[in-house]
DNA sequence: TACTATCCGTT
DNA sequence: GACGTACGGATAGTAT
């Protein structure tokens, strides 16, 4: 019996797999803690986890060319009818488990694993007709089942993998072992089932009659039958309690006995497994959050034939010798690879390039000579060679920083992958490789942090990539196009690419000088409200950074009301202390708040100097594959999320200064970007009336909403309007509208009806496009810019939710990133067609800054201008605000 | 060292 | 019973 898990013998023609599906997932979700696992929004996944897990093993372990997971129906089977109280002792089930069937059959669909079932029957019935199928068809047959009744299916051909323990425990049965462990032979078990009673199906055996008892009558009357003909004979007290009950006995057969011979949907040969599919997988993988699982899983992707055509082109032959003259003679269009990395201390040091379905070059740029280094940068430089790379950017700065050029970039398979799904995570080459092409590179060539003493092999490993970039753009390309998102990416994104390669590369100035003295002034106030805070507990120098010992001190040791829960407790976050202080006004709560706030703020200062080049500005690094609306993100540092509400925000802006030899800094953003788009995308005539009016949108909407007139809108009825009015945006709940109001969620309702009233087409707007979205499956800009949002036909209520305001949010988010970066884009045009020297630096989402040469503050102020407005073309104008200053405070005025 | 949880800054 | 999008990033605490 210890030979459990080890491979049946295979026979020629195959193993069958059959999976119970409910038995497994049940088995798993008693084995793994459900409080362990669950996505962070507090889905849990304990069961398709374990379930996933056991399944991929098997799979792995036994390689099975044909495959079933059988799911039992709800409602009743013939059992049932048959027996009403036919497995009535159950347990409700925890409601933790149902939402998690949907999400194991999703996992089976990722995975092309066919899952099956049939109204009135159990899954087990389908096991014994597929197992029969299978036995006939030749196919040696793997049954996984944690019902007892699957014992009968065991034969020669047939073997049952039994759970003895959560799921990665399993015993395997065969006649032997069955034999051995109940002394009858397997479909002998069902005889000795129907004596001795199933619990776990309420059905109840013949009192005194256990294993021992059943084996041995079974043994000696040579079946079930037997034993009731000679019911009469048997002798003892257990043979008058047999007779007893001779009739519970029958029905008891009768239940537990397995159909063989349903009608099937699927017939047994189309159980053979074809693989799955890689992007579902990651999928279904990024929407449970497994991290380690979407490795086991991957190898069962099956690559399509697409993508097995573009890998034949990718096995390529790398040659080094010649290569400067080679490459250097192409006129494209041609997939480029650079190693290395850009900035100060670092560049690039190989060259990959593939221009031919068999042949890619690589060049060694360490030991070049001058002849060969000018040819190089010319060409890299030629906008009339058509370049692909991955990660274009990366590779502009790393050639940059060895004084080169890249021009004529015409895709970037990096930002292809994006818009093909925004929604995955992991866009590095090797990551998309093995996504669209089933590859995967060894992990040190994919690093592209190769040994530079290996002589030719940094060389050979970029051409290599080069080769391996080329044919993902010749799977990448069509599905961008079929999306209908061709334009969106060689009109905006690819020429986007240089335009924030610029951006980076010139940077923001910094007063360095400004910023220590905020920095000093801000960890002093933290200092002291740190204090003010140990004072007003008795002088403890807790941790007040801790989370964890916070919530000690208040609602331990000061006894608070408790705030929101959250996983490790109650929160501590400042709203919540703000609550407190309300409810049980306290110094420590204020002390801590005030240290919180100058904590941040010294941390926001202390990691900006941090960031200060030697050239005495900030180049943040931007990306375009990160928000799945479409926006940028900023990092290292982030400069999208410097403060700008207190007046030591204002005071952290007024560091960032304009740059020697720049006459000022000039900002422009766009005034309610997101509400004009909301009134274009949904045609409300009200709101469109509200801007061609051109007066302040929140008063007209508030005048409109509360039936007075404009100058009667009082300032807390304006802040309730535009709360109201940017909340839609978002999928806000009259519960969150309430909350964040300080109203009764009946008045903020009222409001919501008041609002809807008065502006219906904003209502159907939003009704519409969760209802597309559905339906397609997806959400699109103004501009054609997708994002797949599969929850919104989630059985699970939280994810559903979620998806609506995903589906809601993404339009109008998303055609908002849209219009400023072809604002970007003009703006980057008109400088360079009109000569000027001046410069973008920096965008956050609905706002651009230049820097401006001197002399050309007012055309950089009209370019910004008419730029962004004609960005779009709304049914409402596009209204710009425009301020010049020598720092970014003052120019944001 | 790597990862999770919490908190908080922006739009 | 929860209940507003999209991010980046610091810190604490825990797992490895």
């Amino acid at each position: 019996m210890e030979d459990r898990l080890a491979p049946v013998s295979e026979s020629t023609k195959g193993t069958l797999l059959l999976v119970d599906g409910l038995s497994m997932a049940f088995r798993a979700f008693f084995g793994l803690p459900v409080e362990n696992f669950a996505t962070s929004t507090g889905v849990p996944t304990n069961a398709v986890y374990g379930f996933t897990t056991m399944l991929a093993t098997l799979m792995k372990d036994h390689e099975p060319t044909h495959l079933a997971v059988a799911f039992d129906l709800p409602g009743g089977t013939f059992r049932t009818e048959r027996l009403p109280s036919y497995k009535g002792t159950r347990d409700e089930t925890p409601p933790e488990f149902e939402p998690q069937v949907p999400l194991i059959r999703e996992v089976l669909g990722a995975l092309g694993v066919t899952a099956v079932d049939k109204p009135r029957y159990e899954a087990d019935d389908l096991l014994a007709t597929y197992a029969r199928l299978g036995r006939e068809a030749g196919l040696r047959v793997l049954v996984v089942s944690g019902d007892r009744d699957t014992i009968q299916l065991v034969n020669d051909d047939v073997t049952l993998l039994y759970p003895r323990k959560g799921v990665s425990d399993l015993v395997r049965f065969t006649p032997d072992a069955v034999q051995e462990k109940y002394g009858v032979r397997p479909e002998q078990y069902p005889d000795m089932a129907a004596l001795v009673g199933e619990t776990s199906d309420n059905l109840p055996g013949v009192p005194g009659v256990g294993p021992k008892t059943a084996a041995k009558w079974i043994g000696v009357y040579g079946g079930l039958a037997g034993i009731l003909e000679s019911a009469e004979d048997v002798p003892g007290k257990a043979g008058q309690s047999l007779r007893d009950h001779v009739d519970q006995v029958r029905l008891n057969r009768e239940l537990n006995h397995l159909l063989t011979d349903l009608e099937v949907e699927v017939p047994v040969e189309d159980l053979e497994y074809a693989g799955g599919d890689a992007a579902a997988i990651h999928e279904v993988c990024d929407a449970l959050q497994f991290r380690t699982l979407r490795d086991r899983l991957l190898p069962f992707a099956a690559g399509d034939d697409a993508a097995e055509a573009a890998v034949e082109t990718a096995a390529v032959v790398v040659r080094s010798e010649g290569a400067v003259a080679a490459v250097t003679a192409m006129t494209g269009p041609v997939a480029v690879h650079v190693d290395g990395r850009g900035g100060a201390d670092a560049d690039a040091w190989a060259l990959g390039v593939a221009d031919a379905a068999d042949v890619a070059w690589g060049i060694d740029l360490t030991g070049l000579g001058p002849a060969d280094e000018k040819a190089l940068a010319a060409w890299l430089a030629d906008a009339s060679v058509p370049k692909v790379l991955h990660g274009a950017k990366d590779a502009w700065h790393a050639l940059q920083a060895r004084g080169w050029d890249l021009a004529g970039i015409v895709g970037d398979t990096q930002i292809a992958a994006f818009l093909v799904n925004p929604d995955q995570r992991g866009f590095e080459l090797d990551q998309i490789l093995q996504r669209h092409l089933g590859l995967t590179l060894d992990s040190a060539a994919a690093s592209g942090e190769l040994d530079l003493g290996l002589g030719g092999s940094a060389a050979e490993g970029a051409g290599e990539r080069a080769a391996h970039v080329r044919a993902l753009a010749a799977v990448l390309d069509p599905m961008v196009a079929e999306r209908g998102m061709a334009d969106l990416y060689a009109d905006l994104e690819i020429p986007l690419v240089s335009v924030l390669a610029r951006m980076e590369h010139a940077g923001m100035a910094v007063d360095r000088e400004k910023l220590g003295a905020l920095s000093d002034e801000a960890r002093g106030r933290a200092d002291r409200a740190a204090e003010d805070a140990y004072a007003a507990i008795g002088g403890d120098r807790v941790n007040l950074g801790s989370p964890k010992q916070l919530q000690e001190v208040l609602f331990d040791r000061l006894g608070m009301p408790k705030t929101k829960k959250i996983k490790t407790g109650y929160s501590t976050d400042a709203s919540s202390l703000h609550d407190l202080n309300e409810k049980a006004p306290h110094p420590f709560l204020t002390a801590l708040l005030a240290h919180r706030d100058a904590s941040k703020l010294s941390q926001i200062i202390e990691t900006l100097a941090q960031a200060v080049q030697p050239d005495g500005r900030i180049h943040t690094t931007f990306s375009q594959v990160v928000a799945a609306t479409g926006r940028l993100s900023s990092k290292d540092p982030n400069l999208q999320n410097i403060p700008i509400r207190t007046p030591e925000g204002h005071r952290i802006r007024e560091a960032f200064v304009v740059g020697e030899g720049f006459d000022t800094l000039v900002t422009a953003d766009y005034s309610q970007i997101e509400m004009r788009i909301m009134a274009h995308l949904s045609g409300d005539s009200g709101l469109i009336e509200a801007f061609a009016a051109g007066e302040d949108l929140h008063r007209f909407v508030g005048s409109r909403v509360f039936g007075v007139a404009p100058e009667g809108v009082t300032p807390e009825m304006r802040s309730q309007v535009k709360a109201m009015s940017y909340g839609l945006a978002y999928g806000l709940s009259s519960f969150g509208l309430a909350r964040q109001l300080g109203l009764p969620v009946g008045a903020a309702q009222a409001l919501m009806d008041d609002y809807f009233s008065r502006f219906g087409g904003v209502r159907d707007y939003l009704h519409a496009v969760v209802e597309q979205a559905r339906k397609d499956g997806y959400t699109e800009t103004i501009f054609g810019r997708r994002r797949y949002v599969p929850d919104l036909t989630s059985t699970n209520r939280q994810r559903r939710d979620i998806a609506e305001r995903v589906a809601l949010n993404a339009p109008i988010q998303g055609s908002a990133a849209d219009l400023i970066k072809r604002a970007m884009l003009g703006v980057e045009a008109r400088l360079k067609d009109e000569g000027l020297a001046s410069r973008q630096v920096l965008q956050v989402h609905d706002e651009l800054v230049v820097e401006t040469a001197p002399g050309e503050r007012a055309a950089v102020e009209t370019i910004l201008r008419e730029e962004m407005r004609a960005a779009g073309d709304l049914s409402v104008p596009l209204d710009v605000n425009v301020g010049t200053g020598g720092d970014w405070r003052t120019a944001g005025h």
